[in-house]
DNA sequence: CCGTTCCTTCGACGTCCGTCGTAATATGGC
DNA sequence: GCCATATTACGACGGACGTCGAAGGAACGG
């Protein structure tokens, strides 16, 4: 409250000390948060939240995109009137050693393996 | 249906491969199950499912070991009245590389760090 | 047999989370 | 200023999951 009209459009990333595991795991337990984490990994670079491939409404992808960005799978920032995402791939290490790499590259896995017909 | 009257008390674990990255993440995604998998690790060997200190009833936990077993992260058998309880180490990682290990090393330290007052 | 112990099955209930549409805000270009 | 674009905030809804208690089956020891 008391915040002034004009938002300046910023955009906090929360430590890494402050996520816990139960955060970590539940990010990446819903199937479209690990699609935006398997497009992020094969993209290589940074995204715009509009470029996403994503089955759901704009809203949810917005829900979905704070979820990864407090469990600090992803960091955000506005470049214009877009938001750029991008993997935070070494700091979650020091406090889940091997765990987020290991998740990437199965949600990378899971992806690019979908030709899987039986 | 069919069904002898007396059922033998057989439990099937199932394959790694039939095991989904969905299924794997859902199933540590819950703190009670994530104790079960830290105690057993803690432990070193199996233990019955008497033997768990879980903060619910029995068959709540019932259905949180069916989970586990159904994910693999556990095998479980009858061993006279007891069912024993034991973590599947390497079998998932043929599938999910390094990501099982990951999760159970982050469960013990959950659990073990748990003295942290600030 | 009979009782005890151990675990499971079955409904039922409550809550949390993913989903949406609509309305609103910020930026950039004209 | 004004419009178009990109994203967010706000309620609301529905389904899924964790939870429980009560009843039941299985093994072991008398």
């Amino acid at each position: 409250m008391a915040r002034p009209k004009t938002t300046p459009r910023t955009v906090d990333n929360p430590s890494v000390a402050e996520v816990t595991l139960q955060q970590l795991l539940e990010a990446v337990a819903d199937p479209v948060r690990r699609s935006v984490i398997a497009q992020l990994a094969l993209a290589g670079h940074g995204l715009s939240c509009g470029t996403f491939d994503l089955p759901v409404s704009r809203s949810t992808a917005t829900h979905h995109f704070n979820v990864l960005r407090e469990a600090c799978v992803i960091s955000q920032h506005y470049q214009g009137t877009t938001k750029m995402n991008t993997l935070r791939p070494d700091d979650l290490d020091a406090r889940f050693p091997g765990l987020l790499r290991a998740v990437i590259d199965s949600c990378v896995r899971e992806t690019t393996q979908v030709p899987e017909a039986h």
